[in-house]
DNA sequence: GCCTTATAGTTACCTAGGTAATTAATTTCA
DNA sequence: TGAAATTAATTACCTAGGTAACTATAAGGC
């Protein structure tokens, strides 16, 4: 019975990943679940909460907190839609200017994390998790 | 660069199958972590908290509430130590009594969320996760 | 022996993410 | 058109896990 191992090995990586990117990020005063966000609106542009929560698979008020400390700290505006019941989402000046500096602290980080790793090892693993994502979701 | 995406698969893949193992627990009033700390229980026998901490990689608050939860569902009793200050926690004669069950709980749902990945990739997975962990702790 | 340091556990407080219930705006449909 | 159902976002509250500060016990150095 290899499932248990499995579950626990993939849930310790998952929270070591975590921990170790917002001990990265922390000096740039953001956490792993807002440069989550970052990340996909400095992609995607301009997006509505729904559409956040979707990319992401976060559920709505995880997603209503987060951007709300966003917004707070002035690198993310909420402006409302034709549909005004949505909120678009998208970056600041602010956070523009900075995200290249947000993007080389955790490609910086990644790369540690996986600096022992092989990149064939890398892509298998990539290959593999996504294979088992797609089947579950 | 592969790396985001492979920490954001991976982040995404431990959320889904936590929040599968906690729908799955809920008729037996348990939470998966509980479940982890009544796993490690059963096999070892008895365990300081510090000792469930190292097995289980997580730090001692959280496993302090953990256990008290347990505690007061009376699934797990702490006796105190030569050395006073330890805790020795183990499994009660009641969980003992519903092991079988809940494992067979938590069987079920960890094969049924397997069912569609091939064996040989649950193990190729495995392998690399685990290789991956060992070099990051 | 005594004082300092280390360790086990707890408490308080933080982020991350989940469900249930609520509100306001939009759709649907009879 | 007007009532009912649906949807986007929020609020309140829960578990999960992290750090910092604290308490009580144990271990070491003098």
């Amino acid at each position: 019975m290899i499932s248990h191992e499995i579950f626990h090995t993939l849930h310790q990586l998952s929270r070591h990943l975590t921990n170790k990117q917002n001990e990265a990020l922390k000096p740039a005063g953001l956490y792993s679940s807002q440069w989550a966000v970052i990340y996909v609106l400095k992609q995607k542009g301009s997006l509505t909460q729904k559409q956040l929560c979707d990319y992401l698979s976060v559920e709505a008020p995880p997603m209503t907190r987060t951007i709300q400390r966003l917004v707070k700290q002035g690198y993310v505006k909420q402006l409302p839609g034709q549909d005004k019941r949505e909120k678009h989402v998208q970056l600041t000046d602010e956070a523009l200017s900075q995200y290249s500096n947000w993007e080389k602290i955790v490609s910086d980080v990644n790369n540690g994390l996986l600096s022992q790793f092989p990149e064939s090892s890398q892509k298998e693993l990539f290959h593999l998790q996504k294979t088992w994502l797609k089947q579950l979701v």
